[in-house]
RNA sequence: UGUCCGAUGGUGUAAUGGCAGCACAAGAGAUUUUGGUUCUCUUGGUCUAGGUUCGAAUCCUGGUCGGACAACCA
């Protein structure tokens, strides 16, 4: 059973996709008695993205709907491109979202099956070995608008046909020499339908098959009687495969078996990102990032090392829909769903990232007090925790301001602020660095009676800073993670570029900052907030001695917008 | 100059011949010891021209625009 994911369970009355009505219509009709079982094919050559969850929260969350089954199948027909680490990641990335497979299966576990079905095929005079160079044959091809002509193999007997390929099957031709076609119409309107090519040789090992075969079936050949021999009833599919139905479909009719329903649905694109797996190798290959699961790509492994939950990006899949349409969704929904799920989990901590020295001129020297501070003010089972406070302290640079425009309410000469959880404090005068007029320390008076929790601590001041304090604080190493790219669409390039030129240089940042001590309880892939600054989450570099956190997104920023427009 | 698919606010997605709705984004306000969260409100849409119908986003026809298809890739 797929697992049943309770929040992506739709409402009574509310909207059903397209693919969930047809599958309804075929319930009520007892179409395959009422079965409903889905799968997820992916081809092991490269690590899953986003567009790939879509898919993955589509087909095992429709068979959840409708009590029906999902397989995970790897449809590994090139083994010249397919590695057993694409597998392993694969499965990895398919549990971490959530879902468990009924079947787990590979096409290369039906390249029997397949081998007597191209058999079958040449028997009914349906199919023949076919002599032709590739340059040969993509000239007879024909174009969209032109017919393809006759291979001159077309017409040898069946018995030639059969011999030539279990010839092909035994070794005894080199790669290239032969490939296996259907005949069905060189004048075909859909050139999928001229004479595909069933069959090729290739002399290579096979992942999981070794080197029991040298020829191997071509996706299209395998992918549909695939589906058919697992009982797929619903073969949920993107849209550039829609043309390939006809073919499946002739397929499944000539080798009179099973026949699944293929519906295609529009793949998903983001904004700012790139999608293809091409374009994603090549990123790593040239050292674009650093790996597939670098907190930049928009593959799942690097969406969780950023700090993503499979709650949020489930959430996701939902919200955006199931259309035809090409749909290109705007990075921020994806944020929009992260942040609406950590905002519930992620427990609080200051740091101070950017820090300038702030010292508190009337606070005893040496005193440490150890005060209370919320964890989850949206959690508030989960309690409080101790933040040491200490005459001198961090705070950000940008939360100081000498001559700050009209609604800047954080920190300025003769101001006043709180500093969260600890005291209203007021400036009275700050050092600046002779040269570059950088401030380089503040010093400020604090009122004693305003500490949180006590009588006078509710005076109403305008702005709360975050804040760390000097001797009592974790150093860590921050990665500043942004977008990979600074265009919406990166493939929107002149003639002559590439989608490299959109590469946001500024995509990572390191600082160094000051945590509250807190931060230590916390191993990787633990996810908090850091307050005023946005969701962090510790990285798998970190060592004993070197704490790693990557940014995870900041938090909606108001001021960003105000300031932005003055 | 082919075949197939598609077209609803900025972006997505509903409405299945009967009041064009929802989410994100954008804007205004309230609350707030996170310029976060939460709450209230606002702006803005049926590609186009005909036809069928009492009534069309929906059905029909033409056009326009977008996408897919000519790998021994998947």
């Amino acid at each position: 059973m797929a697992e049943i994911n309770p929040e992506s369970l739709p409402e009574e009355k509310a909207p059903v996709n397209f693919i969930h009505q047809i599958i309804q219509e075929d319930i009520k009709n007892n179409k395959n008695n009422g079965r409903v079982h889905t799968r997820f094919p992916p081809e092991p050559n490269g690590y899953l993205h986003i567009g790939h969850a879509k898919s993955i929260c589509l087909n095992f969350g429709t068979a959840a709907k409708f009590g029906g089954k999902c397989n995970l199948r790897f449809d590994d027909t090139n083994p010249v491109k397919e590695d057993t680490e694409y597998v392993d990641s694969i499965m990895e990335d398919v549990r971490w979202l959530g879902f468990n497979w009924d079947g787990l299966y590979y096409a290369s576990d039906y390249f029997d099956t397949l081998y007597e079905y191209a058999k079958k095929l040449i028997i009914k005079k349906l199919a023949y070995v076919c002599d032709l160079s590739q340059e040969e044959m993509s000239l007879q091809r024909g174009t969209v608008t032109k017919p393809g002509t006759d291979s001159p193999y077309r017409n040898r007997t069946v018995e030639e046909n059969l011999d030539l390929f279990r010839r092909m099957r035994a070794g005894e031709f080199p790669e290239g020499a032969r490939v296996l076609r259907a005949k069905i119409d060189m004048a075909h309107a859909n050139m999928l339908m001229r004479d595909p090519i069933l069959y090729r040789i290739i002399h290579a090992e096979h992942h999981n098959t070794g080197d029991k075969w040298c020829i191997y079936p071509m996706y299209d050949f395998a992918h549909g009687q695939c589906d058919s021999i697992e009982g797929i009833t619903h073969s949920i599919c993107t849209l550039e495969f829609e043309v390939h139905r006809p073919l499946y479909d002739w397929f499944i009719e000539k080798l009179e078996i099973f026949a699944p329903q293929q519906i295609e649905f529009a793949r998903l694109n983001l904004s700012y990102t790139v999608m293809s797996k091409r374009k994603l190798l090549q990123l790593v290959n040239e050292g674009h990032v650093n790996g597939w699961d670098d907190p930049r790509m928009p593959t799942i492994s690097g969406l969780r090392r950023r700090g993503f939950t499979p709650e949020s990006i489930r959430r996701f899949a939902d919200v955006i829909g199931v259309a035809k349409r090409d749909q290109v969704i705007d990075v921020s929904l994806l944020e929009f769903c992260l942040r609406e799920d950590l905002n519930k989990k992620a427990d609080r901590l200051m740091a101070v990232l950017n820090p300038v020295k702030l010292i508190i001129d009337n606070y005893p020297e040496g005193q440490v007090e150890y005060l209370d501070a919320v964890i989850n003010p949206e959690d508030p089972e989960k309690g409080f925790r101790k933040v040491p406070f200490s005459k001198e302290l961090f705070i950000e640079k940008e939360d100081f301001m000498i001559d700050p425009p009209g609604k800047f309410f954080r920190l300025k000469p003769g101001g006043e602020v709180r500093l969260k959880y600890a005291y209203i404090i007021k400036c009275e005068s700050f050092l600046q660095d002779p040269v570059t007029g950088e401030v380089t320390e503040i010093h400020c008076t604090y009122e004693p009676d305003t500490r949180s929790g006590m009588p006078n601590s509710n005076k109403k001041v305008k702005g709360t800073l975050h804040w760390a304090a000097v001797s009592n604080s974790v150093k860590s190493e921050v990665r500043l993670y942004d977008r990979l790219f600074v265009k919406e669409t990166p493939e929107d390039v002149e003639e002559g570029q590439d989608f490299k030129v959109n590469l946001n240089p500024d995509s990572l940042k390191v600082v160094t900052a000051y945590c509250e001590p807190a931060i230590s309880q916390y191993k990787p892939g633990d996810k908090v907030q850091f307050e005023r600054m946005g969701y962090f989450c510790v990285d798998q570099d970190s060592t004993e001695t070197n704490l790693v956190i990557n940014r995870t997104t900041t938090l909606k920023d108001n001021w960003a917008k105000i300031a932005g427009k003055e």
